[in-house]
DNA sequence: GTATTTTTTGCAACCGGTTGCAAAATTATT
DNA sequence: AATAATTTTGCAACCGGTTGCAAAAAATAC
């Protein structure tokens, strides 16, 4: 069906490895050879399958984009950005959905079976013992949005969640405010974890803040918004809430406000991940940004990196957040 | 580095055949050299090359997957659940994100050059002329989200636009506005075309009902913001308004908030798409639903019965849309 | 113009599998 | 037990490319 090498060789009247050749960047053709052939590939359309040449060069150029967030509006940016980046490169992103009905064991074989050059591992929430299947395969992996070791085992790209929750709570204090509430995500979490931990090593540097806590069922809209209001149930709540994520502090807001209180007057909030919803201004929310440009192109970097270097010894890279202030918490006071 | 199919064949004794006959179904293999080889793979953690097997099977089962909407928030969904559905039959997604700065033509060759054995285009803006370069190369292809077509040329699987503004048009008569404006999205595009279409033609079979209507720049919170402004700047506004699509249609809702306006009862809205977000009570949006489940299942039926028949003539596929009651609409009126 | 060096080209083997065909082994028939 | 029918197995060619090596051609040196 499709033309193949042969096709052009017997065209072009020339050898099949002079095609190969004028098609393979840095071997040796003469420019009449590659005129002759050149013009014959383009009589018949013909481009090589890279498939076959994979068998020989050992490279496929498919990298696996693995993530089990498909939910959280923060990862069609992420999907964006992975994507287009590795285009850049010339690479092709081969997407697993690694849900909860999936078994990751067979996913991970699957992607050894399509020979992927690399695998990126974009999650916060899958187990490391996934990405070191294929560590120990020798394939390179990196994973994004992972948890941040200072002795990693493998390359992690990702923003550190202790510092981020010292962040929130230094933000909060600076504003005053003392009755303070962690609304985290889900509790086993390792992102909950450190952030509760940063959260709390930096309240517990200010003996007048008081510190309640609780962890919402997931990283969603309506899990915040039940877990708000039953705080807002009860006998009291805090002056403000340090929230799992931007998701969930938008339902926060939603119960919040559907108690008839007044944001920032009656009640402050603030995120983590600034996706784009954020900035809207009928949401407005003050949040700590996770700097997912920087990541991905970390992360693919990185990747690009292992691709010419295979055994280059594994790092972490910390990406820096930053606070940014909208609407949802009160002006910082002065003192 | 990997085992190979001669290795197994060495270790387990047999010939090659033997082995890769063992590893694919309905080849004949007596029960007994199935389990020594079995025992061989197993021992050498063997399984086959896909791309390999590929060579001359003729079939790589990897599906691009292509887009140009990494915006809209209802495509995180759309991607979630088109990558599980292939992955539940065996397909494996290779994405590719056709935003602007990326050339068509290439993206086309380079899917061509991997061999995949379909494409889906997810999108109902990229030109037709995209989704025939892989039908005239023979490669079967499902345009999913495309414009409906009495008379296709090749698969389309989406939702009847013209009968979608006819429903909004219906939905806000029966509500007893008469003042209606129609805020598009981006005026080129086939979809706003054909819902204007749908919407204009319903009106005018209620010569009570006055039409006004003007477009924003894209399907965004911003753009639907800033046309809401102008036109609340403007002498007079109209009872309630058909958005181009959800997110244009929170984009106004917050410009109507913003002018102290309230919704319903000042000014009413319903957009298009019900996105998840839409029903956060927060937004609590009316809308018309597009049955993306249903596309997305269709489309993949529909691309698992073209890799068996390629040939299978082209075929259009509308799947109803359904009105979702919620908070920015008034009641519907008796009359 | 010949000898030497360098570049270009083709041959043939290989990458990791599959498959048509004929021989070998097994099972069924008489 | 001998023969026929069926199933299983291995051989060898092929899928569409790449690449080491040696021969051929071109360029350079003398």
């Amino acid at each position: 069906m499709a033309t193949t090498l042969d096709d052009v060789a017997k065209l072009a009247g020339v050898s099949r490895s002079a095609v190969s050749r004028t098609f393979t960047d840095g071997a040796s053709v003469s420019l009449k050879m590659r005129r002759k052939v050149e013009k014959a590939a383009s009589e018949l359309g013909y481009s090589p399958n890279f498939l076959a040449r994979s068998l020989t060069t050992r490279r496929t150029k498919l990298i696996g984009l693995v993530s089990d967030n498909f939910h959280n509006p923060l990862f069609l940016d992420v999907f964006d950005q992975f994507t287009r980046g590795l285009q850049d490169r010339g690479l092709r992103p081969l997407l697993v959905n690694l849900s909860a009905e999936t078994d990751a064991e067979s996913s991970a074989q699957m992607l050894r079976q399509y020979s992927v050059d690399g695998v990126i591992v974009a999650s916060s929430t899958l187990p490391p013992a996934f990405s070191k299947t294929f560590r120990d395969a020798g394939v390179p992996v990196v994973n994004s949005f992972g948890r941040y070791s200072s002795d990693p085992d493998m390359h992690i790209v990702g923003i550190d969640d202790i510092e981020c929750g010292r962040m929130a709570a230094h933000e909060l204090l600076s504003r005053g405010y003392t009755n303070i509430g962690f609304l985290g995500g889900p509790e086993p979490a390792t992102s909950t974890q450190d952030r509760f931990t940063g959260f709390q090593n930096e309240l517990l540097r200010h003996p007048q803040a008081a510190l309640s806590y609780s962890f919402a069922e997931a990283y969603s809209f309506d899990a915040g918004r039940k877990e708000m209001q039953r705080l807002l149930r009860g006998a009291s709540h805090s002056e403000a809430y340090f929230c799992g994520d931007d998701v969930l502090s938008v339902g926060a807001l939603s119960a919040i406000k559907e108690a008839g209180l007044n944001v920032p007057s009656d009640i402050g909030v603030i995120g983590v991940n600034d996706m784009q919803m954020s900035g809207w201004q009928n949401i407005n929310l003050t949040t700590i940004r996770q700097p997912i440009g920087q990541i991905i192109s970390v992360s693919i970097e990185l990747m690009v990196s292992m691709l010419e270097n295979p055994h280059r010894s594994p790092e972490a890279r910390v990406c820096p957040c930053t606070v940014i202030e909208r609407g949802t918490l009160r002006a910082p006071q002065k003192n």
